[in-house]
DNA sequence: GCGAAAATAT
DNA sequence: TATATTTTCG
């Protein structure tokens, strides 16, 4: 059990996103015209073939919630520049700004629910478990509500499974898919069904120094437009066992397609995704838009 | 700061 | 309409 300790965060650094997945998101934080300025150009993704070329410029200022309305024109709102104009400063954006609707994709809702599992259910409480995510972006509301609702869909999982015994691998039906579809797409550790039985599981060992440490800095968060869902991006705190200074900021390097799943009327072959772990989802062929967050004072 | 409920947006 | 996420209240 204790190689299980060592394990787990080295199996959980490789869960994280690598810097690929996250790059898409910051290159979205640059804006055309700052593109321009700078001479950086995104490597885009291939042409798409017939769709809402990809907004234009994104807004950089940190503004947001992209009226989800009308992908078809991507005319950005109107919002940006010019409007707060008590901000003091003008043009750098207070953080007071709202942030944008928080997506729980399932990748994040799998570092939340292992995050719990590491605290054990009886320390899960917002504020810790929001540390152990180490999710830049991420608030102790959006944490609690979710985890509101986790307990919820736990609750009803109990209750389908506490007959019957579902042992075995055989996955009751206890989840709807339409109730939860987010929560079926990871685990639930088996302890957490079973309060009242203390197995072998709680225990945590320690957490990761940087993720418990305040790190007020600067935070970006970063948005995606289209289909792509707001993905904070994990804090870096990949190794903190490495060199006090080691302060490797890559800032945006290129990262080209992702997994665009268009599934319009594509020619793609369906090969029956068994099982997909990255991303599932669009909401809603509406498009939802994104959002995007940016420093937040604190955390 | 936590948890639950109400409110709101999608 | 139902669901997801946010905001408010105890």
């Amino acid at each position: 059990m204790r190689e299980d300790d060592s394990n787990w965060f080295s199996k959980w650094e490789e869960e994280l996103p690598s810097p690929e997945e996250l790059m898409p998101l910051s290159q979205t934080l640059i804006t055309a015209d700052l593109a321009i300025a700078f001479d950086i150009r995104y490597p885009n993704s291939p042409q798409t073939p017939h769709h809402h070329q990809q907004p234009p410029p994104p807004p950089p200022p940190p503004h947001l919630q992209t009226p989800s309305t009308q992908p078809t024109t991507n005319n950005s709102s109107e919002f940006d520049s010019a409007e707060m104009g008590g901000a003091g400063s003008g043009d750098e954006p207070a953080r007071t700004l709202k942030r944008p609707r928080l997506v729980w994709t399932p990748q994040l809702h799998k570092r939340f629910v292992d995050a719990v599992a590491h605290l054990g259910i009886k320390n899960a409480v917002p504020k810790t478990i929001m540390q152990l995510m180490s999710v830049d972006g991420l608030t102790r509301e959006n944490v609690a509500s979710h985890l509101q609702k986790y307990r919820l869909y736990l609750k009803r999982m109990q209750g389908l499974s506490s007959g019957g015994g579902g042992s075995g691998g055989g996955l009751s039906s206890a989840s709807d898919p339409a109730t939860d579809h987010l929560f079926a797409s990871s685990p639930v550790p088996a302890h957490f069904l079973h309060p009242g039985r203390p197995n072998s599981d709680h225990f945590l060992p320690f957490v990761p120094v940087a993720a418990l440490q305040q790190q007020h800095h600067q935070q970006q968060m970063a948005a995606v437009a289209g289909h792509p869902q707001f993905q904070p991006q994990y804090r870096q705190m990949g190794h903190f066992g490495s060199p006090p200074n080691g302060q490797f900021e890559h800032p945006f390097l290129a990262r080209q397609s992702q997994q665009p799943v268009h599934r319009v009327g594509t020619p793609v072959h369906n090969p029956m995704p068994s099982y997909i772990e990255d991303l599932e989802s669009a909401t809603a062929a509406s498009g939802r838009k994104v959002l995007t967050l940016f420093p937040t004072g604190d955390d």
